[in-house]
RNA sequence: GGUCCGAUGGAUGAGUGGUUUAGUCACCGGUCUGCAAAACCGUCUACAGCGGUUCGAAUCCGCUUCGGACCU
């Protein structure tokens, strides 16, 4: 064998909506390849919020390897370029003992952090985020909007201005490297040593969304309110702005009554599977397959495997 | 049988003659490089039906249909 482009390493990416059944799927192909589970969603990672995020079951987790559920606390300062850093060194292990490693999660950011990585940004730094979500309140959007006209013309010309997250990172990152955001974004995709196959599980999208109600139903039987309330005190945490606390949380401030609660937690959790949907929908990479036709989905992989 | 009130887009709800869309919510579509289950953007042009008045009607008049209240 000479220069070939075709690893022995494979990485099957399993993708789709919330409630789409991935974790079912991913367990029935880790099973079937012997292969290990990373997972790539931004909230499993997290310790203390299983039931709400649909981390997988103790069973499940005796059954398969699994790699990123309940990894981390709630307090960590964990995002999608430290997940690069350490989901890629935790692969490189994995493959040495492995040929296959499944990575399974809705997180479409994490994904492309983990397939194409993510550009050579600093993050932020926190005196300088605190000191500018601040300026955003007091002198709104315009004041930084001035700034990173000055800073970074370019991106200030493409940039949503009504985006305040988007802007507030962008003057981060030019104050930060005195250099215009735009000029650091490469946007090139790094190069791995694995192959990666994305298997898309698609349904249609009535189906679907009764899946999530039933779901968050489920949820509320196993006692997401405790588990919301467990964490409650933390509630500002980035890793508690997620669907199913934020809702519990306002009940429990009596902005909402419980039943309206869990309404807004199925509404929420259908429109993140949208924007979800809508994330995948561009990713020409992902062959997607009926959820209930995993047999296609496996004769698929070990055609390619 | 009679009198009165009402009928606006998926829901709610303004609008009483005139370039153009009320608004809100839901749905739908989209954006996406360190908070991503986040943050944000866009679309959805309806006036119950028929006829009349008028240069022009969701808006005025009549009839019909439907709903509600009341009267005998």
């Amino acid at each position: 064998m000479t220069t070939t482009m075709t690893s022995t390493k494979h990485l099957i990416v399993v993708v789709g909506a919330t409630g789409s059944g991935k974790t079912d799927i991913s367990l029935r192909l880790a099973t079937h390849f012997g292969a290990p589970i990373i997972s790539t969603d931004s909230r499993q990672v997290y310790k203390g919020i299983p039931i709400g995020t649909a981390q997988p079951t103790a069973e499940q987790l005796a059954a398969v390897e699994h790699h990123f559920i309940a990894s981390h606390s709630l307090t960590d300062n964990f995002n999608c370029g430290e997940y690069e850093v350490q989901a890629l060194a935790r692969l490189e292990e994995l493959f040495r003992a492995h040929d296959v490693v499944v990575a399974v999660g809705g997180s479409g950011l994490y994904i492309q952090a983990l397939c194409e990585g993510m550009d050579d940004l600093p993050q932020a730094d926190e005196q300088l985020r605190q000191s500018l979500m601040e300026r955003l309140q007091n002198e709104g959007i315009e004041s930084l909007l001035a700034d990173l006209e000055r800073l970074d013309p370019d991106y200030y010309a493409q940039v949503d201005h009504c985006n305040p997250s988007r802007v507030v990172r962008a003057v981060e990152v030019c104050m930060q490297t005195g250099q215009p955001y735009s000029s650091l974004r490469k946007g090139e995709r790094h190069k791995r040593n694995f192959n990666i196959i994305k298997i898309g599980i698609e349904w249609e999208r009535a189906t679907l969304y009764d899946r999530i109600n039933r779901r968050v139903d489920m949820m509320i039987d196993e006692g997401l309110e405790a588990e919301a309330r467990s964490v409650y005190h933390l509630r500002q945490l980035n890793s508690l702005q997620t669907v199913g606390y934020r809702e519990m949380f306002d009940y429990f401030d009596g902005t909402t009554t419980r039943e309206e609660a869990i309404e807004l937690i199925k509404r929420n959790s259908r429109r993140y599977a949208k924007r979800q949907m809508t994330w995948f929908r561009r990713d020409a990479d992902i062959e997607w397959f009926n959820a209930s036709d995993v047999e296609s989905m496996i004769d698929f992989l070990d055609n390619k495997i």
